[in-house]
DNA sequence: AGTTAGCACTCGAACTTGGTGAGTGCTAAT
DNA sequence: ATTAGCACTCACCAAGTTCGAGTGCTAACT
């Protein structure tokens, strides 16, 4: 059965009204609200309100108390009668301004956005398709060799390497040109046993060093392709007593300080839809089990080479849906310039 | 007022039995508590606790309710009744085993010890006194040099530095030359205004080309300056129904998230303290104000070459100092005796 | 037919009441 | 000095009470 017109302005009301209050609404706060030019009385409302009930759109929680929306509610809310703000949420972007480090912005995003909203948020670092820029082997003291490798967008991963014999500068002439050869340009996929075999065989009598300095770099390609997620304001979530359940809540917090397993999780499900833009998932629809009390509004955004990451705002249920999607909007607006202009240039990973 | 031995039994006796349920410990409870050969009735044991809360060392909640440890019952506890545990308390040291990266190391002791304590843990990097090891620049692409910055304790820096002028490798080596003769072996702070000046007059015709590849240097060198801190567990805290005022409680956690905030509030406080070993702050003694409902026991661990830095473990004042204080203890000995071993090859910094 | 006023009804929240028991302080006997 | 005994206190719990917001239904109104 389709909603009627009022049966929608009805259900916008009763969602925005429990938004702002998180109490139950009754019919007769309905009737006095204004903003849709009802004009209803309570009783109409009622029989209204009885009908959405049964269609599943809200739900009371107990005989004498107003109406609550349900998840179905909500979806439909989002779906069809939420129009976006059409003011800028004006995120403060002074603070955005420094560039200079991608992973330092990105913590800067998660901590500003949180900030703005009251909710918790996280950010992920973009998927580059890593491909090996430059690669670098330099004596460091005596005992130690470090290898700087840099991957596509500029992410840089460190490695000390020891060693246990001496080696002189032409040692480590060649130990770069060799991995320059085989290496540059190369996709961290592509760098497998094979390959490695390859390069052993023309190292020759330093073979015992090119395995050290192997593992070292197969360490750092491995850390590089682990998916960096940046959380902030996990504790936001604290301020929403409905949610105040300690042991549920604090499952939910445990999961925000192990970036890992969040990091899993949402590489899973967010990739695996190919849509992009910004996404909504209420109550049961998050992919991670530990959200299902809560909300999930994702955004996807794009560096100029194609790469994509992820921002998502983790709220209560009710949390304002029109406002977090037309931050995120805009976020992922002023977010695509940046990177437009700075065209990845100077930027760094840890 | 000294306390006489009884009274001194009984106050332990007090503690131990509040530590364990958390609940006010009346006379009756104390009378048959047989670890310490009390043998004594309810009564006296009542006479001996009016005498005990009006010197201040125990509190009762309320008229007809147990007795509970004051802040300053707790410290007479830990400074003069608490015997330490005699079995060593094993920390899964194979969990300590990958020593390759200093960072990944002290993120794993944050980890395991809040695993095994349940309690919030934290863990600062040691505060090495940082001198210029390594320094060097390189070509990444056209648009873009690298610098990376290895000071003593093996700490690494990246950072990249956007140049508008193409360079060829003679103009990349000579900045190398000038760097590494200006900068090697000198410690951070030395790094001046002055210092600048005299490397700016050496470089001629590039001064402004040097003046971006110090500007990149020297926002490394501050970052590789910031006391890098690392906590794990920040929600064990509200597995403590004592603290379950969430208002407070958030705050607590909120401060945990701000990683920075702490880092600079421990260095005030616990630095200055010249003492080493371990130190138990209670309730009000601690040096973070958020903190003043918990109790914290910070260790300091010591690196061949001298560095400290700090392990601290945050709990509820009802936390079990015994374990805890043994727990750190052999832990800052196992660790010391990690990095006698590494010494300090091997490690990492982001 | 759709809307509304009116009314009986429901049920959670908030408050009251009384009983229970753990624990205390005091006193008097040992 | 210690202890048994006793009156007293007070948080906690369960049962009962009131209160009011909100409902569903019916009958009257437009």
């Amino acid at each position: 059965m389709e909603l009627d017109e009022r049966k929608k302005k009805i259900l916008k009301a009763v969602i925005a009204n429990y938004l702002e209050t998180g109490e139950p609404v009754g019919s007769r706060t309905i009737s006095k609200y204004t903003d849709l030019d009802l004009n209803l009385s309570s009783a109409t409302i009622r029989n209204e309100m009885a009908d959405l009930e049964e269609l599943g759109y809200i739900v009371s929680p107990h005989t004498s108390a107003g109406r609550v929306p349900t998840d179905k509610g909500y979806r439909f809310y989002v779906d069809n009668l939420m129009e976006e703000k059409e003011e800028i949420e004006e995120v403060k972007s002074s603070l955005l301004e420094r560039v200079d480090r991608m992973e330092l912005m990105l913590k800067q995003v998660a901590k500003v956005l949180a900030y703005n909203t009251n909710y918790a948020t996280m950010v992920t670092a973009p998927n580059y398709r890593k491909t090996v820029k430059f690669i670098q082997l330099s004596q460091v003291d005596l005992d130690n060799l470090l290898a700087v490798i840099v991957v596509e967008g500029n992410i840089i991963k460190n490695q000390m390497i020891p060693v246990n014999v001496p080696l002189d500068n032409e040692d480590v002439l060649k130990f770069n040109i060799l991995l320059n050869t085989f290496l540059q340009g190369a996709a961290l996929e592509d760098i497998n046993l094979e390959m490695i075999q390859a390069m052993k065989k023309q190292a020759g009598e330093y073979e015992v060093i090119l395995d050290q300095i192997f593992q070292g770099i197969v360490e750092a390609i491995h850390e590089a392709n682990e998916l960096e997620i940046y959380t902030s304001g996990a504790t936001n979530i604290l301020k929403y007593p409905e949610l105040g359940d300690i042991s549920k809540t604090s499952e939910l917090l445990e999961t925000f300080e192990n970036k890992n397993e969040l990091s899993h999780l949402l590489e899973k499900s967010i990739n695996s839809e190919s849509e992009e833009g910004i996404q909504v998932y209420i109550g049961d629809e998050t992919p991670v089990q530990n959200m299902k009390d809560c909300s999930l509004v994702t955004a996807t955004y794009k560096m100029p080479e194609g790469a994509t990451g992820t921002i998502g705002i983790i709220g209560p249920k009710r949390m304002d849906y029109k406002k977090v999607v037309s931050t995120l909007k805009n976020l992922t607006i002023e977010l695509d310039d940046i990177f437009k202009k700075g065209k990845g240039e100077n930027t760094d990973g840890n």
